[in-house]
DNA sequence: TTGTAAGCGTTATCAA
DNA sequence: TTGATAACGCTTACAA
């Protein structure tokens, strides 16, 4: 349907009266080429608006194409936003495409954006696995030499590189510094599937909070919401409770706005919230929000800089990297509990 | 390690015992095949863990890559991210993958981005063009058939379809509307250089409201920030001039945010502020924040929509489709001036 | 039901 | 300094 076809390197070739060899020579900077030959060759690519085919560059040459492949959960959530911007600042430096993609949270997509990249032959792979997925399967492109590494959650059935950030130790600091406020009941309002590595990290810092403060937990205090919403309606049930909680601890950065929201609607300016992930705006809300700030461009930027030196040849054995979190005080971790 | 060779059709060809030819018609459905040959092909490919390469098919083909290229200029924007995600949805519903890259709002990284998504003969381009790019050198592209498509911005210097928002009349709306509540001065702080598109759109609409009613345009209310806190010390600017305005109006989200943190640190409850682009949690703000909602996530939709129909042969000429806006009315707009 | 030959747009190799 | 030829991995057209 397009109508013209694409100028090609013969094309180029023949309006100038040379060879397609020549042409390539001449593009590539590689071999011998006369001044006056090269000067035409590069009038006629003007002139046609040859564009060279990488598709066929790649196929001949036997490489890798030189983009590398980001698959995120969601575009539209700052955090993984701000995590692939990190990515990409690193690897534009060196010359590489990053091209991104999103799973919307599902195993099927992930699989299938995988599918994807590895058939257009990406030189490295970067995963933010969904949920429910698993790379048993990544195994043979591990072996095979192809730099694959997780962000923000480790790979599933695969010894992989991975960048996580340090949920457990950073939401035991969040919890610890609400205890350490007087509250001895503490709601957690969780995000994704508990199934879910940050999920599961998260909520392991805060019993371990809880432990070394002596106190109980509580199953009651525990409920989730999926996203902005839901948690919000999550913080209400907690706030509803016979015996409810003093202070909240959220679980990520939707669940805080869930939290925050559901708290302002009820006017409860008296429950204590530290929430993890910092927001934009955290500072204005009343109280202001105390957070467990995350470093998502930091964690992009790590996790790029780790598949560049796969591609530099570093064969050294797979790590976890540890991105550390960083307690904001504001106001609304330091709210004691209403005696 | 990374010495293993992929396996290549050939290769599972010759372990079954057929032709590649026979192995292509399996991986296609293509042609009639012995359902014992079938099976023992799909064993081999597993067996070798082969992965069509689809750039050698593209090539044969001749078709272009069943990708779509779209360019935003920050990955950590939730707006642009919204808009990616709406492209996103729309576009894997047709089986085609979208790929994005970004600008760092930069003319030079966005043209490289072009070049790289030329290259790589993706089926479309959709672009969102940093402040101070031109797309003359497009041109031959569109003649050649390949759809463009220009998102939030339209294209310069090339008659191309685009998807925008009212800018204009959104924020005429929004800026009459504190008229309405009885403001006279009314200070417009500005995001990008006056240059861009969306800036100057929306400054246009802010004289328009103001011409309308008859009020006088003081230059000296107009102040610009770059980002977040470049907004904030704007907005400073402003409220510490000898005849300050009672009312704002910030013409991006993060001027809002800007706006929002600057009136909360001067503890200035008092100034109405109408901002364009919504924020996650404006309902909390104190006062809650009116803003001009923008639909991300439509105009995506709506982009995507676009480049599917031109996919599909549609030849008509070029066109422009404004995704309305429409007011949130949430307190921080309906303030009236301290006498 | 399967195979053969040719070609997509490049580049490697070797020869002129 | 340039060209001829083959090849990358795949699919189309035709033949067996």
């Amino acid at each position: 349907m397009g109508g013209m076809r694409r100028p090609t390197m013969t094309d180029v070739a023949r309006e100038v009266g040379v060879t397609a060899k020549t042409v390539s020579r001449v593009l590539n900077d590689d071999g011998p080429v006369a001044v006056e030959t090269r000067e035409r060759v590069m009038a006629a690519v003007r002139k046609l608006g040859y564009q060279p085919n990488l598709m066929a560059r790649n196929m001949r040459v036997g490489a890798r194409d030189a983009a590398i492949g980001l698959i995120i959960p969601e575009m539209g959530n700052p955090f993984f936003g701000t995590v692939a911007g990190g990515v990409e600042s690193a690897v534009r430096a060196r010359g590489l495409t990053l091209i991104v993609g999103s799973s919307s949270e599902t195993a099927a997509l992930e699989q299938s954006l995988i599918a994807t990249f590895l058939a257009r032959r990406v030189s490295a792979l970067m995963i933010v696995p969904s949920a429910t997925s698993e790379h048993r399967r990544l195994r043979g492109e591990r072996v095979a030499g192809l730099p694959i590494v997780f962000l923000d959650r480790p790979a599933v059935g695969l010894t992989a590189d991975s960048v996580v950030s340090a949920n457990r130790e950073g939401s035991r600091a969040g919890v610890a510094h609400l205890i350490a406020y007087g509250h001895r009941r503490i709601g957690f309002v969780g995000d994704l599937p508990a199934s879910l590595y940050t999920r599961r990290e998260r909520f392991q810092g805060y019993r371990d909070a809880l432990d070394r403060a002596g106190l109980p937990f509580d199953r009651s205090l525990v409920e989730t919401g999926h996203d902005q919403d839901a948690a919000a309606q999550a913080t209400m049930r907690l706030l509803e409770l016979s015996d409810p909680p003093t202070a909240l601890f959220a679980a990520n950065n939707l669940a805080s706005m869930g939290a925050v929201v559901a708290l302002a609607r009820a006017r409860r300016t008296d429950v204590a919230l530290v929430g993890f992930d910092d927001l934009p705006l955290a500072e204005v809300l009343d109280p202001p929000l105390t957070v467990v700030a995350q470093d998502p461009a930091g964690m992009g930027a790590a996790a790029a800089e780790l598949v560049l030196s796969r591609l530099d040849g570093d064969r050294s054995k797979a790590r976890r990297q540890v991105v550390p979190t960083r307690l904001i005080v504001r106001g609304s971790g330091e709210l004691t509990p209403a005696s």
